[in-house]
DNA sequence: CGCTCCTAATCC
DNA sequence: GATTAGGAGCGG
């Protein structure tokens, strides 16, 4: 009788497969590789139990053609976390697991160095004594320096010696050359003690945040931190100290930044303070760059790992620490496939594995803030700016009562006027690009709507086109009514490029940049407009979301939020926060020492209650108004959600399908979880993507439990619904953006 | 009759 | 998701 192991396969099942193990092949562990026969193809899966009776005829069972590793891929704690994360986003395991392994395991090689050449003495070289190479110096010179150890190529490089001398020695058989494994120096203990940056000195709040952490950081138990720190406040020489002892307890440290975070100067600075190896994981990377990065964080040979939201899945022999930097950012949240939240796997997997994690922001999530409030996270704040940077001025601006100009009010134009005179630079912040959000007839009201979403096209003068920002549609603006033919053809909604042109006619003699992500297309534009911005090229700043985060502007005194109106009521429950997040982060970009900053927001509900608290006490008392209304409307951080979304060309179908998950979780509903609620079938925000109707099905209840129970019990049935062929179903869990 | 295109079924 | 088997539809 042979072997039988069960495996997960990377397809849209949630079902596992049983094979059988040739008579040779070995027993791979849970956790290893094998390549098999599925279907007409050969597929690669994960062994996720050994040693089986196989769950169907033992006639049916085919055999594995090869076991690509006999060991498991990943620790045991981190599969742990692997299993956990499948069954809480209700994901299969196969798709989880190649998300979470480098591209290159999916090939089902076995992961391996890239091998590098040594150079040593052959056993006759051994034998041989330095001075009978008396006539040839360079061969003498590389030979002696041999005989004290074998050499990498790269230290041959180094040292300078000829490859002539290299050849001739092998010619004669005194030396041999070898691929082996790189050698990884040992790096803790006195390696990290010589910095090129020195620790900078702490002001109090940092200290006593400092000792916090410090004090708990090496248990080995999961505690986290919830670190507050305002824009300037010195976050990062919080992490950094943090990280020293960590790094000097011979414990490895996993930093995780946003998505744009991860630019060369974050990389520098912890080069630049630490002698340890840092990898670097980002999504730039070739597929063997980062299976090499890979393996050095596993095998313990890399210090400090330093990554964006996939990183939260790299194996560490040693992990002491993680920071995960900006922790209220959405791109930590997968939003699509695999749909993972990598701020809350951190917190799963330092229970796992046993080690800190900081959490770190300027405007931490109302999840995180409900969090510490509730004692699962010490809360820890940096209230003062470091290098007595001033607060900023917020006002806000009534446009109830303004005539405008572009999006421009008279009171911003005068007071953008003072501070341009003054020598100072301004900040406009639109986050809409393109010239007009819609080109609609005068005369009969037709709209430049896209044809294969449910959106208006925007207008693009620049390159005299309108474009679906959906679908990527793009089309000439017409000059004529597509529906009666007039030429009467108005634009609708202010855009980025809009309202530099009105900028430049309004403020002839100060010099204005737009900078989104049409002007910032050529790889290296942005790095060269801020340096330009830097250098005082430009006055006035126009942009999107892209300015908000990262770049600070010493020279901008004034920066204005010009429309603000769309987030206090969105659909999105979550609007109110992102808009608090954006103000607080786009506030900190401006001012210094010597130059006070304002902020003025335009809205036409100067008087709404969250936005008042914003302005007049900041984002500390935002957040508590806004938790106190999340919990008093059963909301998240207060309540759980998952969100089942459909697509299909037929419109029908993809309602249908919703209709019938629906139907079959109020089935099993009725009975066991009453305190669940399903809401819908309804359009989902965009109705219609790239040719496509979109649904949505939302699942709400007061705590998860109910609703994973549910999900459990209703996922088999609804993976081979007859209704699911004609349209295709994903599941969300804690959905993070309702659009 | 044979070709393409679409849909349904299956994958240990 | 990918592949395949088989039926409908249609021109030669």
């Amino acid at each position: 009788m042979p072997t039988f192991i069960r495996i997960a396969l990377p397809v849209p099942l949630r079902r596992k497969y049983d094979y059988a193990l040739a008579p040779e092949q070995p027993l791979p562990e849970v956790g290893g590789r094998v390549r098999v026969p599925f279907g007409s193809r050969e597929m690669v899966g994960f062994v996720t139990a050994n040693d089986i009776s196989p769950a169907i005829d033992v006639n049916q069972v085919r055999e594995v053609i090869a076991v690509s590793d006999a060991q498991a891929l990943w620790p045991q704690p981190l599969w742990q976390l692997l299993l956990w994360a499948a069954s809480y986003y209700h994901h299969p395991l196969g798709e989880v697991l190649v998300h979470a392994a480098p591209i290159a395991i999916k090939q089902g090689e076995p992961p391996s160095y890239t091998l590098v050449r040594r150079y040593q003495l052959s056993s006759q070289g051994e034998a041989t004594e330095v001075t009978t190479l008396q006539r040839a110096k360079k061969q003498q010179q590389l030979f002696a320096a041999l005989k004290r150890g074998a050499m990498s190529a790269s230290s041959f490089r180094e040292q300078g010696h000829s490859t002539a001398a290299l050849k001739a020695l092998q010619d004669k058989g005194l030396v041999e050359v070898h691929n082996c494994e790189p050698a990884f120096a040992p790096w803790h203990g006195e390696a990290h003690t010589q910095l090129q940056e020195q620790p900078h000195a702490l002001n109090r709040e940092q200290a006593v945040a400092v000792g916090a952490i410090l004090g708990m950081v090496n248990t080995g138990k999961a505690n986290v931190w919830l670190l507050e720190g305002v824009t300037g406040s010195g976050k990062t020489e919080v992490y950094l100290q943090v990280m020293a002892e960590v790094l000097a307890a011979g414990k490895q440290v996993l930093v995780l930044v946003p998505e744009i975070g991860l630019t060369p100067q974050t990389v520098a600075r912890f080069r630049n303070r630490f002698q340890v190896p840092v990898v670097v994981l980002h999504s730039g990377l070739s597929d063997q760059e980062r299976l090499q990065g890979w393996l050095q964080a596993r095998d313990g040979h890399a210090g400090i790992v330093l990554g964006t939201r996939s990183a939260i899945f790299t194996p560490m022999q040693n992990l002491g620490l993680l920071i995960l930097d900006e922790e209220h950012d959405s791109s930590f949240k997968q939003q699509d496939g695999f749909r993972y939240n990598a701020r809350d796997l951190a917190i799963k997997r330092a229970h796992l594995e046993g080690f800190g994690v900081i959490l770190g922001s300027a405007t931490p999530s109302l999840e995180s803030l409900a969090n510490a409030r509730s004692n699962r996270y010490a809360h820890l704040t940096l209230g003062k700016r470091a290098g007595a940077a001033l607060p900023v001025k917020s006002g806000l601006i009534d446009l109830k009562s303004q005539r405008l100009h572009n999006g421009l009010s008279d009171q911003l134009l005068s007071v953008m006027q003072k501070h341009l005179d003054a020598g100072n630079q301004v900040l406009l912040f639109l986050n809409r690009r393109g010239f007009a959000s819609a080109l609609l007839c005068h005369e009969c009201g037709w709209i430049s709507d896209c044809h294969r979403c449910q959106a208006n096209m925007t207008v693009h003068q620049q390159t005299n086109t309108l474009q679906c920002h959906h679908c990527g549609a793009q089309r000439r603006i017409p000059r004529q009514c597509q529906s009666c033919g007039s030429t009467q053809l108005i634009t609708r909604g202010l855009g980025t490029e809009q309202l530099e042109q009105a900028i430049q006619t309004r403020f002839p003699n100060y010099p204005a940049i737009r900078i989104d992500r049409d002007s910032t297309r050529r790889k290296g534009q942005l790095e060269d407009y801020l340096e330009a911005v830097a250098r005082g090229d430009y006055r006035i700043l126009i942009g999107t979301q892209m300015l908000a985060k990262g770049h600070h502007f010493p020279d901008v005194t004034l920066v204005s939020l010009l429309d603000v109106d769309g987030a206090l009521f969105s659909a999105d429950f979550r609007a109110a926060e992102r808009l608090a997040q954006l103000y607080v982060q786009v506030s900190g970009r401006a001012g210094r020492a010597s130059k006070k900053g304002s902020v003025l927001l335009q809205t036409h509900h100067p008087d709404h209650p969250l936005i008042q608290e914003l302005i007049q006490n900041g984002y500390k008392d935002f957040a508590q108004s806004a938790l106190l209304e999340r919990e008093q409307a059963m909301l998240p951080p207060y309540a759980a959600m998952a969100l089942f979304r459909a697509e299909a060309m037929d419109k029908l179908a993809a309602e249908a399908l919703l209709q019938v998950i629906s139907d079959k979780l109020h089935a099993a509903l009725d009975s066991e979880m009453p305190e669940v609620t399903v809401i819908g079938p309804m359009p989902a925000p965009l109705a219609r993507r790239a040719g496509r109707f979109r649904y949505q099905l939302l699942l709400h209840a007061a705590a998860r439990a109910p609703l994973h129970g549910l999900l459990q019990q209703c996922l088999p049935e609804l993976e081979n619904l007859a209704e699911a062929r004609k349209a295709r179903w994903t599941l969300d869990i804690d959905p993070q953006e309702f659009i």
